[in-house]
DNA sequence: TCTAGCTTTGACCAAATGGTCAAATGGCGT
DNA sequence: ACGCCATTTGACCATTTGGTCAAAGCTAGA
């Protein structure tokens, strides 16, 4: 019998079209503001094959989160590079800014989403992030304990980490507008980068 | 002739409840979300009512907008409390913590605002904000000159600064949800806000 | 009481929206 | 050459959307 070949090219590359240009218009209007017209149509795609392959919004939606977490969870387990807070942290901090850089729409998405309550990542939050947190929470608690770090809550280390690194993807366009209309250069944003990291390890070195 | 008399309570209650029903429905949904039926039934009006005070959806939300700027300026005058940067910084990183919590939505909506690219305040980034800024950027380098602080670049102090207070704000169910399901409460907060600034001071202090 | 003008509201509309469908197209293995 | 099946697409649909309108209600001053 004929079996069916994955023939990959042709699904494949209309999806990555059509995930990119969600990605896109996601990240511009919001989920209730896109409409899966802009979406097909940044795709040069007509709208009734978007919907052959994301049989709705949401499902579009959910698709390109997948990616956003896949992403998150690489950022995460940079976390572990090493016993020592200072390069733990360094490393961490690091790699967040990466993804706010190499990853901006995605990870504007994701602020949106989190912003409206995680309506699609619930469970996420639910699980994997509750358990991410509660490790690392340990981590940082023995830190202290060994008084590598001042007596922080280490909650709070993480909203700063994580609100500070987002901000180069979500404010990327005010940034922009104070620094004469131009988007940071790599060179600005590197130096972004290790001074983020450096503010933060003086702020909880013990 | 019949002077017209301001007669307030009518139109102002009017106002007065649509613009609080609005900046719940923008909050949670987005500009392009939020629709203006939902807006008039959240305020208790029939639609027709909500487009006789505001012509548009857009007229609407640039009032909600508008009392968002005004606690923003608010907010930002707390740093000329002094010319000592530990207690400029504190005041000014506890009255940005202080917006957050007291005008959650508000905050929301001026977060989604700014990553949407600033599409109804541009103006106000172009003008407002670029001076106080640029004005404040020189306090730090001041600050910096006189050996008060590290030698940080003093946008990226800010970007820090709006960034760690906004996340209370635009994050707060994801802190929920990291805290067992409720809200962090009085002293959690005051306690957060707390270690903001000292990570903040302790993260710049020369 | 009368009336002028502010306010309220149900009914309505054109456009946009998410989604459907069936007919057409294309390509690959036999 | 043929047939199978994935893919493409224009046309279509019900619902929702922002917004309009005209008729009615209300209130204060004369």
């Amino acid at each position: 019998m004929a079996r069916r070949r994955p023939r990959p090219t042709v699904r494949e590359e209309s999806e990555r079209a059509l995930l990119e240009a969600a990605e896109r218009v996601f990240a511009e209007q919001g989920f209730g503001g896109a409409t899966t017209a802009a979406i097909a149509q940044r795709a040069g795609l007509p709208k009734a094959n978007l919907h052959y392959y994301f049989p709705t919004k949401e499902r579009l939606y959910r698709s390109v989160i997948e990616r956003v977490l896949t992403a998150w969870l690489a950022a995460a387990s940079s976390f572990d590079a090493s016993e020592d807070p200072a390069v733990a942290l360094s490393a961490y901090i690091g790699a967040k800014m990466d993804l706010a850089r190499e990853m901006p729409l995605a990870t504007r998405i994701w602020s949106a989403e989190i912003m409206r309550g995680a309506p699609m990542i619930q469970d996420f939050l639910d699980t994997t992030l509750t358990q991410w947190v509660m490790s690392r929470e340990q981590m940082v608690r023995r830190w202290i304990a060994a008084g590598k770090l001042k007596p922080i809550e280490p909650k709070f280390l993480f909203y700063m980490i994580w609100a500070t690194t987002q901000q180069y993807a979500t404010a990327a366009h005010e940034m922009a507008t104070l620094n004469k209309g131009r988007p940071l250069d790599d060179k600005a944003f590197e130096r972004a980068k290790s001074e983020a990291i450096e503010i933060i390890l003086r702020g909880v070195a013990a």
